[in-house]
DNA sequence: ACCACATTGCAACATAGTTGCAAAAAACGC
DNA sequence: GCGTTTTTTGCAACTATGTTGCAATGTGGT
């Protein structure tokens, strides 16, 4: 486990940190989409939070996790499972926010359908979010 | 234009006072959408800042305006052009946000297409952004 | 014009995110 | 392993965004 972490990083040419090894290890235990709190809140004060955008940053310019916009105004992040390479990302996933526990999940086999724009209008990125009740809070 | 703008709040119950009117007034003469910035710069000293907050809760609660999630993490606000009434909202259209001028329009005649999710997860709102360039901004 | 109630403005606070810079830690060559 | 270069971190300060309580003001109904 701590090697794939290693791997990544090594892979996107980056120098091995421990800050970057832990917030990558806790994206990688993590099935959901993480907020920059939950990562403040998982790894204590173990690092400053500068360094926490900074790492986000980081691994959103390299195409390691990508961003899920929200109505609540906290950007999450998650892994990129798909191939992403640096600036070029292919989440053609859609992600679901549950309105009761807050836990977003990429449904990873729920392709964005594809759609007729208006003459003049060139998409490079398409975000899809469905709120709702998830699987668990629906039981 | 005036008279529209009183119809509709007293056709939603709500007082008739000059920010509402100047805030409600401003998305009907815009044709995208409008983060609270844009509001606070066209409004000027007229207005504090928390009431333009309150005014745009008010109105989303109403069901006159809807939120579009970004991921600049600015909430923007449109005019619910379709049968929207209290605390349901029905705007089941595609946004579109330019990365250049980053215009936020409505794209009422692209309906969001229906899609299968997992067992046990059951959608109440479905948002759909999609970014690049714009028809304004391509040519 | 008056009264009850809703709305506003102010102050203070809470959260989210950015920037510059010096100190510390990696990476690299030897 | 050791010193040098380069990258990354932590700190401080700052901007933007959003919320809450409360007194003062404005609105709607009579």
């Amino acid at each position: 486990m701590h090697s794939q972490v290693i791997d990544t990083l090594k892979k996107n040419q980056l120098s091995i940190t421990d800050s970057r090894k832990t917030i990558l290890q806790l994206f990688m235990e993590s099935d959901g989409a993480l907020a920059h709190m939950d990562i403040e809140n998982n790894t204590g004060e173990e690092f400053d939070r500068v360094t926490i955008y900074r790492t986000l940053q980081t691994f959103v310019e390299k195409g390691i996790i990508h961003t899920i916009p929200s109505a609540d105004n906290a950007i999450r992040y998650a892994l990129c499972k798909d191939a992403c390479s640096e600036g070029h990302h292919h989440d053609n996933h859609i992600h679901f926010m549950c309105d009761n526990c807050s836990t977003t999940y990429c449904l990873d086999h729920v392709v964005v359908p594809s759609l007729q724009l208006p003459v003049g209008f060139r998409p490079s990125r398409i975000d899809m979010v469905v709120s709702g009740c998830c699987n668990r809070c629906s039981k």
